[in-house]
DNA sequence: TTATTATATAAGGGGTTACTTATATGTTGA
DNA sequence: TCAACATATAAGTAACCCCTTATATAATAA
């Protein structure tokens, strides 16, 4: 379908391999999210979850936006492997109560946009 | 879609985020390969390859099926994931060459069906 | 039976990964 | 300016990964 290489597209798929990034890339398709929503909803520290989002945003999976003192992360759509990776967020669980999760903590008080 | 876990799925895109095996898998939904094919298409050794093979086996990605001294591998259709396979597989580049360079040396000569 | 071929398995090593704790950087508001 | 908050980075570590070499298992053919 795509010219990239087998081992560009095996090092997508690398990425995907982790269950907190996978989740993440899950999420972030369907809204923006700073990284205390993630540390709230992975229940892992804040550090585990700068690095993860380190590894996404070296690949350009993600992109990065600063508001305030928080830092917003969205899935990059302009990534070569961005179909790709549209496929297989299809067959994931879905993950709609952790929105719901996010709501009903009141974490808008803590990391508010 | 599907309503596995969020970590077998992990699991299954681990596998499929290296270069041999995302290779493997892509000529496997072409057609069953058997262990010196792979060798000879990878440049790898026997062992290397028959022990990613055993990782695809183990995660019943992959059936085998001896028939004389040789054993052919071919995707497993039952697979829960199976689908996942299929969609990530669309994005992979294509691997016909490979087939042709598989006639050209006349590897049935020593890996016959 | 013995040699050859195809494959699997075991053991070990070097690189990588995904955390941890500690610290640094950057922003906001008093 | 300073304290609090959000995030990133650095260093360390245990577990894992992908190869290697050596050996075992299994089928075939002489």
């Amino acid at each position: 379908m795509e010219h990239e290489s087998m081992e560009e597209t095996a090092k997508i798929l690398k990425l995907l391999g982790d269950k907190t990034r996978l989740s993440m890339i899950g999420l972030l398709l369907k809204k923006e999210c700073c990284v205390c929503e993630f540390v709230e909803l992975f229940k892992m520290s804040q550090p585990a979850i700068s690095q993860h989002l380190r590894k996404l945003k070296d690949a350009e999976l993600v992109n990065e936006q600063r508001r305030g003192q928080w830092i917003f992360y969205s899935l990059n759509p302009e990534n070569a492997y961005f179909p790709l990776v549209q496929d297989v967020i299809k067959h994931i669980p879905d993950q709609q109560e952790k929105f719901v999760l996010l709501e009903q903590q009141g974490l808008r008080i803590t990391c508010n946009s």
